[in-house]
DNA sequence: AGGATATTGAAAAAGGTTTTCAGTTACGGC
DNA sequence: GCCGTAACTGAAAACCTTTTTCAATATCCT
């Protein structure tokens, strides 16, 4: 799973330095399961580290992401935002009304991708797949 | 199929003018199946209308995307590029080379997203998903 | 502890999108 | 076919987000 502190180690090891301001970020990523827009991170961020800017926010999103630690949630409103994630084949599933982005495993399409391969004469390299629902929590609560 | 005439025919019926800043848009989209960013479309649709203004071609693009006539193509570089999109439910499939956005029928995912949805909790609603490939005809042109 | 250097943050630049508003154009009614 | 109304357009300005620049700072290795 996901902690600060196997983050930091692997930024570590990847030689990268572990300033306050990372530390803040990943924080700010971790602590919360929605999505949020690098404003929003900053945000959250500043409570770690008051000081923090909007510049670093946008490096260390590009660096965790380029590393694999986040990943670009698409909407409908943009496309902007960024939610934790883990290692590997995974996709978010997105509740609409609390903005909750969870992973969801056992993404096996490839029945169905071989299928659009003979249909289009393409070969598939890549998807981007992204799930829009309601969270167990929201369908609960009153609307 | 997509056409210039039915979609003309529909814009009509939907209260909307057909002017010919819209037509030329329109026809930008048809007459190239890869996804364009606004100002493409713009540098496209100037050719049918030459004093064609970016602002009226992000209007348009909205009010085709409400129609339901065009759809957000989302990628690694960006997400403000339009492809031309037919009703119902569809996806694109998009080369990596060319840039060409074709749709594919028979995305049945339900089992899926049922599996998904018992997993997690979350009712799922709506999916986002966009293939990334290569086309046939760049598979056979020299890299 | 000290020094090389990656990192930071403020400001400025850049880029893309939206708003404003006066002029123009489409289209229904005559 | 012409007129009048209202939708539409496009130039300019405003706006917002993201990137670049650069001097100051903080990290981490020795």
């Amino acid at each position: 799973m996901l902690s600060e502190i196997s983050i930091i180690e692997q930024l570590s090891q990847a030689g990268y330095r572990i300033t306050r301001p990372r530390r803040a970020v990943i924080r700010a990523l971790l602590e919360d399961e929605g999505y949020a827009s690098p404003s929003e991170v900053r945000e959250r961020a500043s409570s770690y580290y008051p000081t923090i800017g909007l510049v670093t926010v946008y490096r260390t999103l590009d660096l965790l992401s380029e590393l694999g630690f986040v990943r670009r949630i698409h909407t409908e409103e943009g496309c902007h935002s960024y939610a934790a994630a883990n290692h590997g084949h995974h996709h978010h599933l997105i509740c609409r009304r609390c903005g909750a982005a969870v992973e969801f495993q056992g993404c096996d399409l490839s029945p169905f991708l071989a299928r659009v391969s003979q249909q289009t004469g393409y070969t598939i390299e890549d998807h981007l797949l992204e799930l829009m629902g309601v969270c167990s929590n929201c369908q609960q609560a009153p609307t």
